[in-house]
DNA sequence: AAAAAATTTTAGGCTTGCCTAAAAAAAGAC
DNA sequence: GTCTTTTTTTAGGCAAGCCTAAAATTTTTT
């Protein structure tokens, strides 16, 4: 049995792999965590013992294959729980994190793959993040930031990049949502901010909030 | 902070408590949470201290109104969950009780509003039991079991009042569900067992199963 | 009402997951 | 390449929530 904690640990490892791609160092991990070095050390031990990492005293950690497996897990579990909240709930996408950081946790494989269906096998989650199938494979998209966008065209809102509760409050104000069409009607390049068209209604971002808004093109 | 443990155990003393209406022992909590007699009394001690129950040494435990309220919490939170397992994502009646159990500690007021508002504020989960409003109160019916309803009469199926997994898979199978309309065809009085009507078909119940479910007359 | 039995509490220990301080190792500066 | 700084690990402690064994109290029996 895996505890609740090792789970944090595990996603932890997993979320800042995915970052930046290779060995994971126990002071990364404490600052996500917001633990002690010290604390890290000692479950990444637990970790190895249960076979769910690969450890190097000094050197760093990185995921096992069965270590990845569960980290996927709790992330399928996170996004299909934070697409329920939004798509069904009616959540704004700046409530759910804290939420879905605790459903995360509830452990039932029958839960999960219900959910999966409830919601018809959803492959991104309300932030645009892509969900892992229950096999574990992510789906992926090319996907650009608004601020990329050629004047004149056209893309679909596929998520954003930043996870702050005043920014997303913000965009359900100006009815950027998931799946939305948008346009790119003009950049003012003194400050690279934009004018775009939601729901044909004309509205004005700046370069920050360009920055993270994630665009499919085509 | 309330901790899950604190829950689970302020939870067993209001269901001992709604069972036999008077205080709850030690012992009887220890059986309920499959733990010591010693860890019960420890743990009475903290909640005494955060002021969720009314201890006297040797004599036994009751919760204070804070606690009530809390608990009350709980059971609307547990029996929201277990509605929404069945009604939306086809649970079956047996499989909703481990998962409920788990998702009852979730933290967060919006959530269990907007999940009350999503199933169209439920009265009784699928079990028949009376779900507490937001202000605790518990809404109430006249209901009888199967085995006391009149040859010929008929009635609406409104739960059970066991909670095994043999048994209320046995249910399903035979059709028998949360809001069937049921008709009492015969009673055989050697072993008590009954012939019904659910859905225009004929089945037969022994007594053990027609004592169990719980009928809405009228 | 005294003895026996049952219940409850206290005492002392254990594991998990956290902490701080000190020691060890690795990385960076000169 | 040595010295300094940073990172990581080890050592020792603490709270929560559990345990068993022993002591205290209550209940039951006779």
């Amino acid at each position: 049995m895996i505890t609740r904690s090792e789970e944090n640990y595990i996603k932890a490892i997993l979320s800042i792999n995915l970052e930046k791609n290779s060995i994971v160092l126990t002071n990364e991990i404490a600052k996500i965590l917001e633990t002690s070095a010290a604390s890290v050390t000692e479950m990444i031990k637990k970790l190895q013992d249960k076979k769910l990492v690969i450890y190097e005293k000094y050197k760093g950690v990185k995921l096992s294959k069965a270590g990845r497996i569960k980290a996927f897990e709790i992330l399928r579990k996170h996004r299909l729980w934070e697409t329920f909240l939004v798509n069904k709930l009616d959540f704004s996408w700046g409530e759910v994190h804290e939420v879905a950081e605790q459903l995360e946790h509830i452990k039932s494989e029958k839960l999960t793959d219900k959910l999966d269906h409830f919601l018809n096998y959803p492959k991104f989650d309300p932030h645009g993040e892509p969900i892992p199938t229950k096999s574990g494979i992510i789906p992926s998209t090319k996907r650009i930031t608004l601020s990329e966008m050629k004047i004149n065209s056209e893309g679909i809102i596929m998520g954003v990049s930043l996870d702050n509760k005043e920014f997303l409050d913000h965009l359900t104000k100006i009815s950027i949502s998931i799946g939305t069409k948008i346009e790119a009607i003009d950049r003012i390049i003194f400050d690279q901010s934009m004018k775009i068209k939601i729901n044909s209604k004309i509205e004005h971002v700046s370069k920050e909030i360009a920055n993270n808004i994630l665009i499919k093109v085509n």
